[in-house]
DNA sequence: ATTGAATTTTAATAATTCTCTAACGAAGTT
DNA sequence: AACTTCGTTAGAGAATTATTAAAATTCAAT
């Protein structure tokens, strides 16, 4: 989940918001200095921060310039007095996001950070890129399986427990977590499950050549290199 | 020099608002409906739209819900009175960069156009080149489907489903996905909807050939080179 | 406002494909 | 050999997807 940082003197103030956030399920931290909020932000990473200008040992748009001399990325939120239309302008200007002027609706609080968010993560999508092991090219993007240049077509199940294989491949892996990892928690069957579709698996992958899924007698199953 | 579109029906405000972009150098339009704005929206391009919420004929938030179907690159902040909060807050969510409460600074109003064009311009594209798929041309420029020389009619749910999937190719995509995509995040009706329009799309362009459009059972559909 | 055509959505049923059980045979272990 | 674990199989039942048709909505024109 997304991890804001608050940077509010008012420690009523961080706390509401802070309770509020979490409620919507984001990781919260606060910080009620500059001072503090810079050492904050070089220590951890975070998505957003509400940044407040009148904060003691160092104002708000001290810590912003700094913070847009590290990084463009993180979303930058200022809150400001209502009529401190100066701040807004230059906290803009230098590098702020969006900013909300205080007091104001939390409901509006949070679509601005939904909104920032948003906007951030159509930026930054990382790829999950394709993995090979012996003859298969597995590409996570399109759920496929290849040998050579045919694609086998693997069911869901079998898709997705070749794929938690051969994310823990080298690791011996007992059918209670696979279980738990691919058919969830909840799944009440039994384990001989984890067998048959091992079984699908190889018919399907296998090829003659040794399995590309070993069995490990007293425990499960695993994948290794 | 970057494009702004006014949408205000209060003709002092927009004159205002107006003789001081352009002293900034922007070149200015205005537009004193909701309708209007959408022609002027239509026969032309904007890099940004100041939109009032409350405007005759089609109100604010249904301009942008218009504009957004179309494109997600011109740059919106919505104008609404002081205290409409649930406007503030579902116009964000509906897809505006931005708003500002009337009355407001002109200074500060300018700041936020600043910032807007800042981001527009670090993001914006190119003018979308016509795409080829299989037996498919398919012309962004006039949202035009192409099977050789015939223009197959979609409508715009057709088209804009088509679009997704073929942006986001060799990708399996949920039907969720695709909702959230093409339908928006606040469509609440069910996901089957997208089950009848691949349906749709398939009847009017696969022509026999294996279907454009392959089913990916446990996840939803994909297009695949 | 009213109508009517086109589009979008819902909803219900049919068709298809997967999943999982359960049973038995095979292979290892003590 | 007795016992345990693993491999294999087939089929019932579950779940997913395809297909329709009808209802609801939108949009344009009167």
């Amino acid at each position: 989940m997304d991890k804001i940082l608050i940077v509010e003197d008012d420690e009523k103030i961080a706390r509401v918001i802070q309770l509020e956030l979490e409620f919507e399920e984001y990781e919260v931290a606060i910080a009620y200095t500059g001072k503090e909020a810079l050492e904050r932000y070089e220590s951890d990473t975070f998505d957003l921060i509400l940044l407040d200008v009148m904060i003691p040992e160092l104002n708000g748009l001290e810590v912003l310039r700094r913070v847009r001399q590290k990084d463009e990325d993180t979303r930058v939120i200022m809150l400001t007095a209502r009529d401190a239309v100066m701040d807004k302008v230059s906290g803009l200007d230098s590098g702020a996001n969006d900013y909300m002027t205080k007091p104001f609706e939390i409901e509006e609080l949070l679509a601005r950070i939904r909104t920032q968010l948003k906007q951030k993560s159509a930026v930054s999508e990382p790829v999950p890129e394709d993995i090979g092991y012996r003859h298969l090219r597995i590409v996570p993007m399109a759920r496929e399986v290849y040998i050579g240049e045919e694609l086998v077509y693997l069911t869901q199940k079998e898709y997705d427990l070749l794929y938690f294989l051969i994310e823990h491949k080298n690791q011996a892996l007992s059918r209670e977590q696979i279980i738990e990892a691919v058919w969830g928690f909840d799944y009440y069957g039994d384990t001989n499950t984890v067998d048959v579709y091992v079984r699908y698996i190889r018919k399907k992958l296998d090829r003659d050549k040794p399995s590309i899924i070993a069995s490990v007698r007293g425990i499960g199953y695993m994948m290794k290199d």
